[in-house]
DNA sequence: TACGGTCACGTGGATCATCG
DNA sequence: CGATGATCCACGTGACCGTA
């Protein structure tokens, strides 16, 4: 069954006369009555009744004609649905974000973009970077934000930041006289880090052993906000993205620059290349390069 | 990408049935 | 019996698909 013959249906039940049905449809009459047979052959009862030269409505064909009005108003109200979304005006969003970006990167353009669309649902995961791939390739995430993005056939990166990342040490501490530390410095103070599953924890390592040694924390912990609750309370000092300690201004918290070498990590948002990319996609990711470009 | 086969659909003419 | 309208049938056209 096909919209077009369902089409045919409505103008011939409203003409009850195929010849006016077809002119009004501008196709030929034979062409209708082909269609209607079709039709009501897939349906298995006749829709009309050819008395003579009269045309009347079956039974079957009233019924038809009832539920005919339903779907054609279903889809005018699809159609009206599809353009709303493509206006912004309602649909959904679905972000995974790198824990270590969550907190100090997308607040801003979170913010801004609820206000402008408050009728797109929004979500915001904290994930791993493993996670934020494995579920963009399941089609369960929209856009993804991770750091030191990897070549992956099926998906697209936007680079869009160079993150720095800096020593953060207790207000206290002697370290917090020198202008900048280099990483060795991991040698000589304790230290609390994020587990090396974490990419930021990788590449710190990878680095320490380009200088011949291996980062020894005293602690471990899985947020950056526990870790730097920690170097408040003068356990230790930690290796944090520089935007993220700024960010939370803590007043006990000194931050110190790493040199030779700079600490970077690129920051960068990743889509599935063969998946339609919705305005909301489109406009959340636009905003959020932006912005961040305009506090850089 | 070009080509050929298949299929669905529309058209026009012929035919049939019915009405006045 | 002529006019009108529905159906049948052959044919043309374009879309789609598989293949080289």
């Amino acid at each position: 069954m096909e919209l077009k013959q369902l089409e045919y249906f409505m103008t011939l039940c409203q003409e009850l006369h195929f010849t006016r049905a077809a002119e009004k449809l501008g196709i030929a009459q034979p062409s209708l009555s082909q269609q209607i047979r079709l039709l009501e052959h897939e349906i298995g009862t006749p829709l009309f009744d050819r008395v003579g030269k009269r045309t009347a409505m079956t039974d079957a064909g009233n019924i038809l004609l009832e539920h005919c009005y339903h779907i054609f108003h279903e889809l005018s109200q699809a159609r009206a649905a599809i353009s709303e979304l493509q206006g912004l005006k309602r649909g959904s969003l679905k972000i995974g974000a790198l824990l270590t970006v969550v907190n100090y990167l997308l607040p801003d353009t979170v913010i801004e973009f609820h206000r402008s669309y408050p009728n797109i649902e929004l979500s915001i995961l904290g994930l791993r970077t493993g996670d934020i791939y494995e579920r963009l390739l399941q089609n369960e995430l929209d856009l993804g934000i991770v750091a030191q993005p990897m070549e992956h056939d099926d998906l697209e990166t936007v680079p869009f930041l160079t993150q720095h990342l800096a020593l953060a040490a207790p207000i206290d501490h002697p370290l917090v006289e020198q202008p900048f530390v280099t990483l060795d410095v991991l040698k000589e103070v304790p230290s609390i880090l994020l587990p090396d599953t974490y990419v930021l924890r990788q590449l710190i390592n990878d680095k320490c052993r380009t200088l011949g040694f291996e980062p020894r924390p005293v602690m471990e912990m899985t947020t950056m906000e526990s870790i730097t609750n920690m170097v408040a309370k003068g356990i230790g000092a930690t290796i944090l993205p520089k935007g993220y300690l700024d960010c939370i201004g803590d007043q006990s918290i000194q931050t110190i620059p790493i040199q030779r070498p700079d600490l970077t990590t690129e920051i960068a948002v990743v889509y599935r290349k063969n998946k339609h990319l919705c305005a909301a996609s489109r406009v959340f990711m636009e905003r959020l390069i932006s912005s961040v470009k305009s506090e850089n």
